[in-house]
Formats: C-alpha cells, structure tokens, sequence
DNA sequence: CGAAAGTTTCAGGCATTATTGAAAAATGCC
DNA sequence: GGCATTTTTCAATAATGCCTGAAACTTTCG
C-alpha cells in the first residue's frame, strides 16, 4: 500500500531530521515510517513497499533499528510473517542511553590529561567538568522524566 | 614539527570518537590537536604539517570549527598569520546548543500528530512528551552547570 | 518431507562526500 | 604601490558508504 501525500511529507521530514545527525536515508525513513503507519506493526514487505527500498535494505537497516531497541519485531497470532514495530519507550530509551556517551566523553578527558602540556590544562579539565556534571546528574534527570512521564498518562 | 607518538594517540582516538558520531576525519584531528597542542594556538601552516593534511582540507575544516564555535582565530602581538584555538568554553556551548536540537524534535512530533492514525497515538504522544520535559528541564540543568563551573576552578 | 514464503547475506554499481593540489585572492608589511 | 606570505577557492581524484538484486538460507505449513 503506497502512502499518502501527507505521510510521505512527514516521512521526509523526520528522515531529513536524522540523516543530517549521521544516519542513513533508509534508517531514517524506516524509522519515519514505524512511527506513523497504520497498523503499528509492519512486516518487511510491507516496509519496502511503503519506502520503495529494495529487500535487502530493509533487513539491513531493521535489524540495526532493533539492535539499538527502536524497533522490535512482533509475532501475530497465527501469522508466519515477522512484524516490526516502534518499541514502546524508545525515546526514554535513547536519553537513558546518553549516559554512554557522557561517559565516554569523560574517558577521552581523563586521557587527555596525559598528554596536554602541563602549564595549560584548561582546555582538557573544561570537558572533564562538563562531562563529570552531566554524569552526576543525568541519573536523577532520568528518574524524573520517567516520573513525569508516568503522571503525563494516568 | 611532527606530532610525538603519545599526541598521535591521543588525536586517532578522539578523531575515532566524533569521526563515529557523523564528522569528517580531518574536522575530528583538528578538534583533536588543537585540544592538546602546545602552544594552544596554531597557524594553519603548523596544522597542516603536524596533522600532515592539504592546506585547503585545513582551510576548510577550520572554517566549520569556527562556524560552530569550537576554534576561533586568534591574532598574536606584532604577528602576521592567524593563529587559531579552541574556543574557551566550547564544551559548554555544545551542551546549550542541544536546547535547539530538543526543540526540533518537538516540532516534529507535533508536526507527527496530524498524520497518526488516531487510535494509537502512542508513539509519537510519546516523543512529544519526552522533547517537552527535556526543554522544560535544560535551561535550569545548564545554570546548575554554569555554576558547577565556576566552582570547580576557585 | 517438500513447497512456498520470508529473510539474510554480500558482491558490485552508484552516489555522495572528503581530500588534494594548484591557482587565485587576500592580507599585512615595507 | 609592490612584495612575500598566508588563506581561500575549486576542479579533479580518491575514498567511503549506501543501496540493490540475486542467490543462499531459514522458517512455516500442508
């Protein structure tokens, strides 16, 4: 089933969003796509239909989208097909995964103190700051999203 | 003047660390070397020659580190060429810059409501949710920052 | 078990982007 | 103004990574 004038616009939208932070057009689109389709769950074919993406692309970029847990497939009863959705809470999901990257960041820091000339550290401790600021409080930032969340939907 | 091999090391690792997130090589090695060369301010001539890249690569990266505030150029007393640097502050900046990142994903979500089915809206409630927490939260996080800043370095 | 449908893999083609090198332009100094 | 040096621009080349399509593999069901 070919999409609407309307979805496909917005699937444009949002893969341009995520193609210009590094990630590829069909990722994009994929992803685009599972957050708006109807229903939900999305079997391959029906993917590379929607997207006019050849097969292999679609299982390429799916299976990246379920490693990184913004998609999950899904079994319907008594149907042979794998279906795919957004999986629910995908987007806690990524700022909870941040944590990662501060921490990374922080490493790289700490690393760079070996090497910076020692009359002129600044450069390095800033980033240590920073990212030791955002490992401190990422942790309470996370539980109260989760807590507003949670309120947000009673 | 070539690069020890402990500063090679440390500018492949954290080239290796952005190159992953979306930039180019040679934007990565001259965030990398300007975090740690000494003196912190170098001309394009010794970039080229320490990074061993082409004068217009160096030429070009440097005017998207300056664009986005990593680098700024930095005139020196009673000298002719131009000197470059990271900019003080940059990892802060980086971190108040994400408030507009947040603010696009808002839109989109947004933008995503008008084109769900409107029996699930879930997913895409969802996203809007976590963007207006993130936006409500960031301002009053990078003050917490700001201030954690200057209490670090007394 | 065999057939049919679905999925993955991967070599090759294609498109995009990065980098170079050289020429042109700009800058600062005398 | 004129010279020396630095910087930018840009066309050509190289590198990279995406996507396709076909073949191999897997799964499900009769």
């Amino acid at each position: 089933m070919p999409m609407t004038e309307q979805q496909h616009a917005y699937v444009d939208r949002v893969a341009t969003y995520f193609s210009i932070l590094g990630s590829s057009r069909a990722w994009s689109e994929i992803l685009a796509w599972l957050m708006i389709c109807d229903p939900p769950h999305q079997s391959q074919a029906q993917i590379q239909e929607s997207l006019s993406l050849s097969a292999g692309t679609v299982s390429t970029q799916l299976r990246s989208l379920v490693e990184i847990e913004f998609a999950e497939p899904v079994r319907l009863q008594g149907e042979r097909v794998q279906y795919y959705r957004l999986r629910p809470g995908a987007w806690q999901r990524v700022m909870t995964s941040e944590m990662g990257r501060i921490a990374a960041l922080k490493e790289l820091a700490i690393a760079g103190e070996d090497v910076l000339p020692a009359e002129r550290p600044e450069r390095i401790t800033e980033l240590r700051a920073v990212a030791e600021f955002f490992e401190r409080e990422w942790p309470s930032l996370l539980a109260r999203m989760n807590e507003s969340l949670e309120k947000g939907t009673p």
